[in-house]
DNA sequence: AATGAATGAGTTTTCATTCAT
DNA sequence: GATGAATGAAAACTCATTCAT
């Protein structure tokens, strides 16, 4: 899955954080605890990554990108904009209802971060942003979309709505389903950009 | 612009902490640096506040007290549901553009919780989305919203909208105006939510 | 009972800390505690006493004033040594099973200390210890103690034995009669030194 | 001496804490000064004690430890109760004689402790008091001593006699010999409950 | 004399990181 | 590469004491 150069215990380390972070928060995660999750010695650690924020950054990093590749499966050129935005959402949605872990890590975790940190996060971020963008300028070409909205602010609007929603149901203890909120939540952007 | 029944040291180390806090970040933020901006000795801190994170939250909840006051202040009983969301936006980009310690507070360092705080948090901004919810509902009434969306999905799309564009603005630097965003964003939501 | 010059604040206090002390701990006893316990201010404490640890000296010596006054009506010179001897163990062991506050300042508290204050106690205490000692020579003299015993040793061994009773006593949780004990320690101590 | 199953560090650190608590009383001793004295670092005192307080404890027990190590070799059947009892005697005044700092350790510091270390004090002790104990039993077995004083009264006797000497000896700044003490001291209990 | 708000010195403990093995 | 014992910097918080009122 991914992408295979990396030595086995890399991987161990990051799902050791993983678990780790999501149970206790990034601040309150020991680097010992996660060393033992990950069945490695404390020094080992330090052998893949430099500091106790790499992990945090590389492991945002690793779980972005197989949802991107997710995505870049999920997608092709046959479909119209709105079945893409929806499919966007869909995954979206569902990679992240199908792992708590991973959505602690999101929505809560990688938010305990100083200034510099959400700035490398908010680059590695851009690739899902663009992808988006990519979105929106295809359905205004192909005239599916209107053409008098601001790309750029809408992008944001979107992934912004979408972010909200996913938090707002984990902060309730994810009593309803996620999935289910795609259909209401497309047609609500649809109508704000549909022709 | 503070109420008054609490002294003067109270409000002077809140003002302490959100500037420090803002610098710095809550978890880098040392107590004793914000008594040296509050002019008081570190202990006295602990006489206004139990813990560090009291600070926090107090500056959340007496600056979200602020901007709910003047959201009351700016909305009236005569507007149309539209004129009161484009209220509520425009209010909310200004608060924040006018005073950038406070974005800082609120769209880096009070992410900077964890999961106890998070929802305590989220408490406080029950307020402000039901205010939101609200003009939702009267929009609805009246007949200028369409009857067919889910209010309670559609108040976390808006708010987690406005959110975003807010976030991106900060961490870009603050390029551009952030209340040139108004109108445009306000374009979007209406054409989800309109008749 | 107490010599009456000092204001009843002064008194206050006392009463207020041997409370206080007996619940905590001297060390974990706050200057505020015994405040509030006396009624009075935090800082009319420091009108009265130079130091937290004055408190306590003070405390050992009005008390040990008061053991000793009552040691002084319950003796008289028509009691034989061994009389006297008994008498002074009777009060000794009635005194603190009946305040069992005063008891842990005692056996526990005033151990607490530094050898600076050790000393200070140990001064104070001389008063008792000579109060034995003369109970000692009097009984050689009168021929009812034997002759060839150190009464500087003895007086310790005497007062170190009782002492070790009543903290033994009290550490056990009070669970028998401590003025049971009166006869059997005297036995075993006049064995030691009659004639 | 020490058993040898613990890390050399273990023993470094227990000497330095003696050293350090001798000099300047427990509650005046920091934990640094004490890893200085050891040879080792702040942090390392914390792998091997969970607090500072546990620093006390053991000390105290690996010394009792060696105390009644050295009275168990020092005993042997052959002996009349009145050799065993003297030899008690001696090698607990020899011992505390010969090392100053462990005779402030046990006579002050141990003694700067609130009820609960004290009651834990008081369960170590039991070994040396039940040794006490064994004697007297032993004597009345064999008819060495009379049959009517009660052991668990006059143990405490004993013992509290003889830690009021060692610690009246101390406090005076050592100014007589210790071990002078024991023939006197032992006569006097030998009076109270030989035959 | 009495108050109590304010002070600020002082210390244990944690834990990310290193490095000798 | 891997280990984990050792390091030591770092900071929130308490509370005895002061002093302006």
């Amino acid at each position: 899955m991914t992408s295979g150069k990396k030595p086995d215990k890399y991987y161990a380390i990051l799902e050791g954080a993983l678990k780790v972070f999501a149970e206790h928060g990034f601040h309150k995660s020991q680097v010992s605890r996660i060393a033992k999750e990950a069945g490695v010695a404390d020094g080992t650690i330090y052998l893949y990554f430099k500091k106790k924020e790499d992990i945090l950054t590389s492991l945002f990093q690793e779980k972005l990108g197989e949802l991107v590749e997710k995505l870049n499966n999920g997608l092709n050129d046959q479909m119209t904009a709105r079945e893409a935005l929806n499919k966007v959402c869909e995954i979206h949605f569902s990679v992240l209802e199908g792992n708590i872990h991973l959505a602690y890590l999101t929505q809560i975790e990688l938010r305990q971060s100083d200034l510099e940190l959400r700035k490398e996060i908010g680059l590695a971020l851009k690739r899902y942003i663009i992808l988006i963008e990519n979105i929106l300028e295809k359905g205004k070409k192909d005239g599916s979309f209107r053409p008098d909205f601001e790309v750029k602010l809408v992008r944001l609007l979107i992934f912004g709505g979408m972010d909200e929603v996913v938090t707002s149901w984990l902060i309730s203890g994810q009593k309803y389903s996620l999935t289910a909120q795609v259909g209401p939540t497309i047609d609500f952007f649809m109508k704000g950009i549909e022709s």
